[in-house]
RNA sequence: GCAGUUGUGGCGGAAUUGGUAUACGCGUUAGACUAAGGAUCUAAUGUCCACUAGCGACUUGCGGGUUCGAGUCCCGCCAACUGCACCA
């Protein structure tokens, strides 16, 4: 046979050709086979197009979906795009183009770059968010969560993004400026859409002990929901009752003073009480004109005012106390107000010290003189009356159940997590339908209606105080109410962009369907998820959202599981080079220069790809060069899959190289169908090696066995027809290109994707004569060969026929002989 | 500050979970082929010493410990990354 070269060009496009006309990944509703659902997180179809790290999880999930193909799964490997959004919406106000237009023109260029890449979705089941047929059931849910009040309208204050000039989510807020734009974000009083989460935050940290997610994802979801258990405590303060929240109700004897919020609402009406008002109100002033961002940033240092004329209770000992505003109390926490504890919390230990407030201990084992003693664990009860002698844990449950008994308190879990803000003051989103009627008030569109369809608009800019392009639309907002007929006012927000992604996973299941937002027995087939993959920076937001509309959907008897994931992983990203690093630089004076201007960044070799610091790279160009199965198996070469790696562009020729050696093995292959017995071990170890690893995210010790074995046959000179029908079948996931033209070049009859999976056989990973460590008091001293099954008697009998290994240990007392079966034998001498 | 993760060659990274540390790849060096090679093939490649030869010494951020044996376990430091950031 006369071997073409290998040519990734001509043999990439003509595969996907094929696949693509076979409908070779078409999920089957239908079929006696066992399911299996993989998910990736649908891309934002962005103008700059796919850079290197979307391929990453894309490749990951593909080999693991081709692999199940192969081991008799009905896999179902979707795509689509989650293509509502500011960036689309900014492009189309800058460019006067309609952003529907935008978001066609860049889905056909993701879609052709994903394609060229050779990933096995089902494309016949492509989803778009922004398509009203599917928009239609993003609005059915919000409805239905209307309709359960879990949607609701309230004056808040949000962080309005002044570049954006949007209202973000306290998830979209990431040091105190916008996570998109990185633009200033003010707190301003607006009426907004809320779904609440809260509601679900029990079940949101209590079910993730049912499923199979990472352990980073798991803490960081805990984190975040921030459960805590407690007590709420009813305080006098004026005569007047006013309930604090606390975690350490154990330390109630050590109360020295209360510290409320500044936007406590009591404050105005004690107005007349408060002799200091006017320190009382500037105060007040200058803290709600901090951004969170200056609140954090000043945290070290505690400010405050006295409430001069105010005196609280403590209902435990009934003394009196002072009591102060600070913005260290937060009004979105608890109720606003606290009792300070300054011997046992850090925060108003600080406080105390700064105004001079008694400081007690009523939990001994520290040093409150230096600073405050926060451990529960070891400290016992002091001068607290019926709780001394206690130890903190005792303490808390033995003054929880006296204040229930005495009324003036009871056991409290608090959530750090708030009601997700839902509206967008912007156009190119989901129509929020809702009618606003003066007779009835807020009325849901009937389903009837459904699609609310976004109407063409003149201006996608907002208006001027902010409100939705869609105010504008007089016709569209002007409408009849549907429950009295009389005249209405549509909603002019729009649904954020976490909506459309809070429910895709299930639209993948039954994407055509008119009738509901996917057929019951889809539904109850491939519910759930089996594998999940995406990056950590949606850990806190989509995957918590699209968990509890979930949960929310399976109490309406819509979807059969309680949680959409079984298991959850995550990819780290592909890094580009630094430009700026100092690692490139000869002199001290020049790399002192660039840490300076950049700081600690420059100190790193590798950072983020982005756009301003030029160090992009496009997939397409590695395609163009190497082929695309190049670029898939390098990706997952690159290192470990769930950590950050660098791309190295003289790294990739390495993996092109493998695909040359592996295509040239066609030279040498004999007509032999069997497996040589030389080869019968190191084949075995392969297929057992791959098939392990791919399974637990080391695909890059997998495309290192597969390099091994490769070389193995290079060092032999030959390769018989039954093994490289293994080798083909094992590497097809990988690079299932040019594995398909291999396949029908040697005439195997049919295709790759249509064969099994190679199994192993676990006698057959083992030799015969297995190598062993020798060492001689815990030095590596040589090796010996010995069969696989001798026991330690016929070990030793093979160490002590060996003359170099026997001179080490002349004249000198074997004290203890060691034999780990089929690794080490170590003897210890005196 | 708190939580989580991680420190292994010039580089990306392996190490069956306590058993020959540095697999696989990049890079580098030498040789082969060649008119030529930035292609390909072969070999070498942790550091130091010896180099006629090795059964030589040292080595997984630093310092201790447990063990016949530690990259892996324990204690104490140091550094980096990610997340949270006054959540009572």
């Amino acid at each position: 046979m006369i071997l073409r070269e290998y040519d990734p060009k001509q043999i990439e496009k003509k595969w996907q050709r094929i696949w693509e006309e076979k409908g070779a990944f078409h999920a089957s509703d239908r079929t006696d086979k066992p399911k299996f659902y993989a998910l990736i997180e649908f891309p934002y179809p962005s103008g700059a197009g796919l850079h290197v790290g979307h391929p990453r999880p894309y490749t990951a999930l593909d080999i693991v979906a081709r692999k199940r193909r192969m081991q008799g799964y009905n896999v179902l490997y979707p795509i689509g795009w989650d293509a509502f959004g500011l960036p689309t919406e900014n492009f189309a106000i800058k460019n006067k183009i309609h952003p529907r237009v935008v978001t066609e023109r860049n889905v056909a260029h993701f879609k052709e770059q994903m394609q060229s890449i050779g990933f096995s979705f089902d494309w016949s089941r492509e989803v778009n968010t922004t398509d009203p047929a599917y928009y239609k059931w993003t609005q059915w849910i919000f409805l239905q969560m209307f309709k359960k009040d879990l949607a609701y309208k309230r004056m808040m204050a949000v962080n309005w993004c002044t570049q954006c000039k949007v209202g973000l989510a306290n998830e979209e807020v990431v040091n105190g400026v916008c996570e998109r734009c990185g633009g200033k974000v003010e707190r301003r009083m607006r009426s907004q859409w809320m779904l609440a989460i809260t509601k679900y935050a029990d079940r949101l940290i209590d079910d993730l002990d049912d499923v199979d997610y990472i352990e980073r994802v798991k803490v960081q979801q805990k984190n975040w929901i921030g459960r805590s258990e407690g007590a709420e405590v009813d305080f006098t303060v004026n005569g007047r009752k006013m309930t604090i929240y606390t975690t350490r109700p154990d330390t109630m004897f050590g109360v020295t003073y209360m510290v409320m919020s500044p936007e406590h609402p009591y404050l105005d009406e004690w107005k007349d009480q408060i002799r200091n008002w006017d320190d009382v109100a500037d105060y007040r002033k200058k803290s709600s004109e901090k951004s969170d961002f200056e609140r954090t940033e000043l945290a070290k240092d505690k400010t405050g005012v006295k409430l001069e004329g105010i005196m609280a209770v403590n209902p435990v000992n009934g003394a009196e106390i002072p009591v102060f505003i600070s913005d260290y109390v937060l009004m979105s926490y608890g109720t606003g107000a606290i009792m300070a504890v300054p011997g046992h919390d850090t925060r108003d230990w600080e406080f105390a010290r700064k105004f001079h407030l008694p400081i007690i201990e009523v939990v001994a084992g520290g040093d409150i003189e230096k600073e405050a003693f926060v451990d529960i664990e070891t400290g016992t009860l002091v001068n607290s009356g019926f709780l001394n002698g206690l130890s903190v844990e005792e303490a808390k449950k033995a003054i929880t159940e006296w204040l229930t008994e005495k009324g003036l308190g009871h056991k409290k879990i608090n959530f750090k997590l708030r009601d997700w803000v839902f509206s967008r003051q912007r156009y190119w989103g989901e129509p929020i339908p809702i009618v606003h009627c003066e007779k009835c008030g807020m009325v849901p569109l009937p389903e009837s209606e459904l699609p609310l369809l976004l109407p063409d608009v003149d201006s996608y800019e907002p208006g001027p105080n902010g409100e939705s392009p869609l105010a504008a639309m007089t016709d569209w907002v002007n409408t009849t109410c549907p429950q009295c007929g009389g005249p209405a006012l549509r909603e002019t927000d729009t649904m954020p962009q976490w909506a459309g992604s809070s429910w895709y996973f299930l639209r993948y299941m039954d994407p055509h369907n008119d009738q509901a937002l996917a057929s019951k027995e889809a539904l109850d087939y491939w519910s759930p998820v089996d594998w999940y993959n995406g990056g950590m920076e949606h850990t806190t937001l989509h995957l918590l959202y699209s968990r509890f509309w979930h949960k929310f959907l399976y109490d309406i008897g819509v979807v059969p599981t309680k949680e959409p994931y079984a298991k959850r992983t995550s990819h780290g990203m592909i890094l580009g080079q630094n430009p700026h690093y100092v690692g490139n630089f000869e002199t001290q004076a020049e790399k002192d220069a660039m840490i300076e201007k950049y700081g600690a960044d420059a100190l790193r070799p590798a950072v983020k790809m982005s756009k301003s610091l030029g160090n992009v790279v496009n997939p397409d160009e590695v395609i163009d060069t190497y082929g695309a199965d190049t670029l898939r198996m390098y990706e997952m070469f690159i290192g470990d899959f769930e950590k950050a790696a660098p791309w190295s562009d003289k790294s990739v020729n390495g993996v092109r190289r493998f695909l040359d050696r592996v295509w040239k093995l066609q030279e040498m292959m004999t007509a032999d169908e069997g497996i040589s017995a030389d080869m019968e071990t190191p084949l075995h170890q392969t297929i057992k090696k791959v098939s392990q690893d791919d399974e637990s995210l080391k695909f890059n010790t997998a495309i290192a066995a597969m390099m091994s074995l490769v070389n193995k046959f290079y060092a032999k000179g030959s390769i018989t027809r039954g093994e490289m029908s293994v080798l083909i079948r094992l590497l097809n996931p990988d690079a299932p290109h040019i594995t398909e033209e291999m396949w029908e070049n040697c005439g195997f009859g049919g295709y790759v994707y249509e064969q099994s999976w190679p199994e192993w056989d676990e006698e057959k990973t083992v030799e015969a004569m297995i190598t062993i460590a020798v060492q001689i008091n815990g030095k590596s001293k040589g090796t010996l060969q010995v069969a696989k099954d001798a026991d330690k008697d016929a070990v030793m009998e093979v160490f002590r026929a060996d003359q170099r290994l026997m001179t080490q240990i002349e004249g000198k007392q074997v004290v203890k002989e060691i034999y780990v079966p089929g690794r080490i034998v170590n003897v210890v001498v005196r």
